[in-house]
This record gives C-alpha cells, structure tokens and sequence, in this order.
RNA sequence: GCGCCAGUGGCUCAGUUGGAUAGAGCAACGGACUUCUAAUCCGUAGGCCGGGGGUUCGAAUCCCUCCUGGCGCGCCA
C-alpha cells in the first residue's frame, strides 16, 4: 500500500522536473509515507515537499502544491488528496480501495503478511542453550519464548530458518554434576558427606542420585571414584536434557539442532580452529598463553583461547562454534543471550569480523531477567542455592499460552515482572485472553451464523459498500498494516510488536463487536460484516501462530 | 573507573526507525447483559516523555552532558 503511493509520488516528482514546476532535480532514495497518528489527517501522509522545500528554495506548501498537480489522482483509489500543516500532503483513499485488503486476506489466508525479503538466505537462530546440569528455570522459559517467536517471525519473512540448541556438555559444570550426583549416592548409603557449596544443590540432584544407585550402584562401586563420576555426569546430563527437550516440547519449543560443544572435541575442531588464527595472524602466543588479537576487530581487550596451563576457554569453543555455524552456509547467525551476557557482545563480533563476515551476519539478542512474582511478593531465586521455580512449574500453574504471551508482549531486552497471580487469573487483567478471546467469539458467531443456515460469502458475492461504518473501516485499515507489522518486527527482530499489534486488533474488534450486530442485518450486510470478520480471524490466529499462542474456538 | 541497557500518568509498558494534539492495560470513579460469549464495551480523571544543552521546518525518538537504576568488565563457564 505505502509502496503504491511512493511509485506515484516519485512519478509525480518526475514530472514536476519535466515540466519546470520543479527544478532540483533531486530525487530522494526513501520516500518517507506514514499512516498518521490523526485519522484527520488523512490514510496516509507523506513529508516528501518538507524534505524538498529547501533544495527547492521555497516553502513547503508550494512543493506540495506542484507535487499534488503532477499526480495521476486515480478516482478509484484517492477519495481526496490535500495539502496540509507546515506541508504534508495527506492521502484519503476510498473505502473500496481499502475492502481489497479483505479480499488479499482471503484470497492469501494464513499467509497474509508474509514477507519475502528474507527469501533465499538461511538463517539460524540459536536460544536457550542451558547447561544440562539442571532442569530450566522460568528465566529460560522467556529466552525459548523469545527465540522460538523470532525463528516462526523470520520464517514468516521468508527466511530460511533454523532452531538450534546448543548444549555446554564439555566445561567442567558436567564434572561437578557428576560429583553432585556422586555425593548424593554416598549419602544414600548413609555416609555422612560435606556437600560442597560449589556442586549443585537442588532438589533433582537427590532424585537423579536415587534413580541411578537403585539401578546402577554395584556397577558404580566397581569404578574408581573418577570413573564413576564420570559416567554419572555423562548419564545425568542425558538425563536433564531429555528433562529440559521434553519441556521445551510442552512449551511449543522444538529444535532443529542440538549441537553438542563437545562434538567439537572430539572432531578436534577446537585446536584445528586455533591452529587457523594462528596461522591468519589473528591470534597469538603470550606468556604461555594464545589470544585472540580481538582488539584488532573492535574489542576492548584481546581474549585468551589457551591457556598456559594448556586448557582453551570457554571462549575458544565458542569462537569454533561459530565459526561451524558460518560454515554450515548460514548467511544470518543469531544468538538470544541472557542480557548479563551482554559483555560478550564485542569478541563475539570480533569473532565475526575476523573471520571475514560481516559484523552483521551475527545477531545477539539479549533478554532480561524475569523479576518472579506471587501476588506482588518477589519469589526468592537463586540457582546455587537450589531455589528456583521451574518453567514447568510455571507452565503447570499458569498454562503455555499465557506464560509465551507475557514473555514476547514486552521488548525482550527490558526486566520483565512476571507475577504468578496475575498470570493466572483469566480476567481483563491479562491481555493473552482478550487476544483469544476475540478470536473465539469471530467462531462463536460464525457458529451460529452457519446454525442458522447464513452461508459464508464468497469474495466475488460480498457487497463491499455495506461495510462503511468508520468501526468496521477502523479495522479494515488495522488489518491492512498487518503485513508492514511483520515487516518491521522481522526486520528489527522484534517479535513483541505483534503483541502490541494483536492487542490493539482484538481492542478494535471488541468494540466493534459491543456496538453492531452481524447476524441479524440485511442479507448484504449481514454477509459483508462476516467476510470482514474472517479477515479479522485470519489475522488474529496468524499473528498467535507466529507468537506460538493457540487460538481457541470456544472460551 | 570503563562499557552495555534502561528511565514515558499512581503501577506495568507501547510508541510504526525524525512527523501533526504522546497511546494502551492495571488501579480509581460513573455507566451498559431479555441480543452473535460481560474473559466484553462506553465514559471520566490522570503527562515538563529523568534534568540541561544542541542538531532542524519538526525530537520521547538523533548528538553531547549530568543524574538515577540494572548488568558486565577473569588465563571462569
């Protein structure tokens, strides 16, 4: 739509120089056209006479005024185009023109919206990728929402898309798991044992130690003692990670990848990957030790891979990681970090940089912490102490769609309140519900349409000048800027505004629905309004598709 | 000390990448169910967009500076 009037402005423009009624010559790269805030102010409007007026050396309004005579005013589309404020000219476009966004609906279905500007890249999206030493926390919980939203957004755009979970299987968390396991064995053998503040202390710890010494404890007490804890930290890691695939399942959350950091090992790809930065002159040896010459790419400090003890960093792995994951022929990398990790963010780029991409090719979404709430009392967390709720705890308690909506109604990278009370209470205090429940009631009167014998109209039969009530062109106009919503929020990997969109959907049709009737009105009426509200439904249950929320028939 | 992120009605947050008179929801108050679902709607009230300076036709949005809060600054993961 917006594009249509830029084709015709820029045309506009080229004839203002033909003819002499402009004399510049100066066409702008983006013509800037904007639904206004002000529905006065016309459908659309465009400052495109303000940005020329002083190349053109005269005021505003005499640009316009030469720009609106040079447009081709096509009568189907343009109800009235005028000149206003310090300079805008405002399009109003006539209803008819605006029914087609129905019938694009319609004609397109759930994929109305789709964008086709990612076509023909590939992209990954890597989230949650939580160590396998212990089942996920609701902090989790809003890094899976928040990329498994992005990934269904950018597929929407025309991406390519990949969902990967990379697992830290090869750090020594996994040996201090095992020696947790461990220690809880011993106990159940009644030895007393000091459980170290370092090993993990939850609850699920015992569970697992229970499990394994009731199966397994003859042949654990043939090991050595590193031999066995070995094995326990290579079984209990097994073990939460099916734990933490079967809650991510349950969340609507499923991986095309998991890639396990230490596969990286055993292919040696961490020191071949050294190896190559050394032999790129991109890093280099120092007091026993092997940076990574980061500063050259924009870091603060350079970053040691190695070791002098011989052992590589964290960081090391990371660097061959994604380095694989360029290799894999990705042309989009993004990472959805917890936002403490947010340090990272410039050898990461680095990274990137230095092994001859784009800084851009690697995206890092941040997300905050969730502040837990109990009726607006703070729920004490901590994950060393073992105190923690879990998300499968909060998606029993609250359900998975009103948990995934209030994790992606907000920008994922500012604290969020997550309070158990209110998430749970299905009332006007919680939007997820006002969503869906707009959606069930567009069923609910489709129901009782189809009862009493209203068929569905057909595109080619709707009288589309029964739907003239400013409600119904209020929402006509809303689900016209659905697919530029899509646009902007693939584009700035924001899936929360189609939160925002949503509500503002289900708000329109809410009121619409308070202050009209559907079934009931004149035969054209009747049918008009119900084609209008399938768009609506269309739109509402592609949006929660995105969002990975349902969209329920019936409440 | 340095860096990143944030600061918008009492509370929680949007704000279409610089547009015209800054929007929702909650909380408060007053109304609307013999109707397709009241998990809804309508109305009232509430603002120096943290402070100050700058950029321009125009700033919540961009730049500088200060204040406040969160996080991060390892040969940890």
């Amino acid at each position: 739509m917006k594009e249509i009037l830029r084709d015709l402005l820029r045309d506009a423009l080229h004839r203002c120089y033909e003819e002499g009624t402009l004399v510049s010559g100066e066409i702008p790269p983006e013509i800037v056209v904007e639904v206004p805030a002000n529905a006065e102010h016309g459908d659309f409007a465009t400052n495109l006479a303000m940005v020329l007026a002083r190349k053109e050396k005269t005021s505003p309004r005499k640009v316009a005024e030469a720009l609106v005579g040079a447009l081709r005013c096509r009568e189907d589309v343009f109800r009235q185009v005028e000149i206003a404020g310090p300079g805008f000219i405002n399009f109003f476009l006539t209803n008819r023109f605006w029914c087609g966004v129905l019938e694009e609906i319609a004609r397109k279905g759930a994929g109305y919206g789709h964008q086709t500007f990612g076509a023909g890249k590939r992209v990954q999206v890597e989230f949650v990728s939580a160590n396998p030493t212990g089942p996920l926390h609701i902090g989790h919980g809003r890094g899976a929402a928040t990329g498994d939203a992005l990934a269904s957004l950018l597929k929407a755009c025309g991406y390519e898309v990949e969902r990967e979970y990379y697992i830290n299987d090869a750090g020594n968390q996994m040996r201090t798991l095992g020696r947790s396991i461990w220690l809880r064995c011993q106990e159940l053998d009644g030895r007393a044992v000091a459980f170290p503040e370092d090993c993990y202390q939850g609850g699920y710890i015992r569970d697992l130690a229970r499990e394994i010494w009731g199966r397994e404890r003859e042949i654990l007490l043939t090991l050595s003692e590193e031999e066995a804890i070995d094995r326990l930290a290579q079984w209990g890691g097994k073990k939460i990670l099916a734990g933490i695939a079967a809650d991510l399942k349950d969340f609507g959350v499923e991986f095309d990848c998991w890639y396990s950091e230490r596969t990286l090992f055993e292919r040696d790809a961490v020191r071949k990957n050294l190896d190559y930065l050394v032999e790129k002159g991109l890093a280099y040896r120092q007091d026993d030790a092997l940076w990574f010459a980061s500063t050259r790419f924009g870091d603060d400090k350079d970053r040691v891979m190695s070791r002098s003890n011989g052992v590589t960093t964290y960081f090391a792995s990371d660097v061959a990681y994604h380095r694989d994951k360029f290799e894999r022929g990705f042309d989009l990398v993004i990472d959805v970090w917890g936002a403490d990790h947010h340090g990272y963010i410039p050898r990461m780029k680095a990274v990137v940089a230095a092994l001859g991409r784009s800084r851009d090719d690697l995206q890092v979404i941040l997300v905050q912490l969730v502040n837990l709430l109990r009726g607006g009392q703070q729920v004490a967390m901590s994950t060393r102490s073992g105190e923690f709720v879990t998300l499968r705890e909060v998606m029993d308690e609250v359900g998975k769609d009103a948990c995934r909506y209030y994790f992606l109604c907000r920008r994922s990278d500012s604290k969020l309140d997550f309070d158990l009370e209110l998430a749970k209470e299905q009332s006007s205090n919680n939007p997820v519900y006002y969503i869906q429940y707009a959606h069930a009631r567009i069923c609910s009167i489709k129901g009782k349409a189809m009862a009493e014998g209203i068929r569905m109209p057909e595109t080619a039969d709707v009288d589309f000048t029964a739907l003239d009530l400013p409600e119904e062109l209020a929402l006509i106009k809303h689900l016209a800027r659905f697919p530029e919503t899509v646009a902007a929020a693939g584009r700035a990997f924001e899936p929360h505004r189609l939160a925002a969109y949503l509500l503002e959907l289900a708000g329109q049709f809410h009121a619409y629905y308070n202050q009209h009737r559907i079934i009931g009105e004149k035969r054209n009426i009747c049918e008009a309004r119900l084609y209008l509200l399938n768009a609506v439904q269309t739109v509402i249950s592609g949006a929660l598709a995105i969002l990975g929320i349902s969209a329920p028939e019936r409440m």
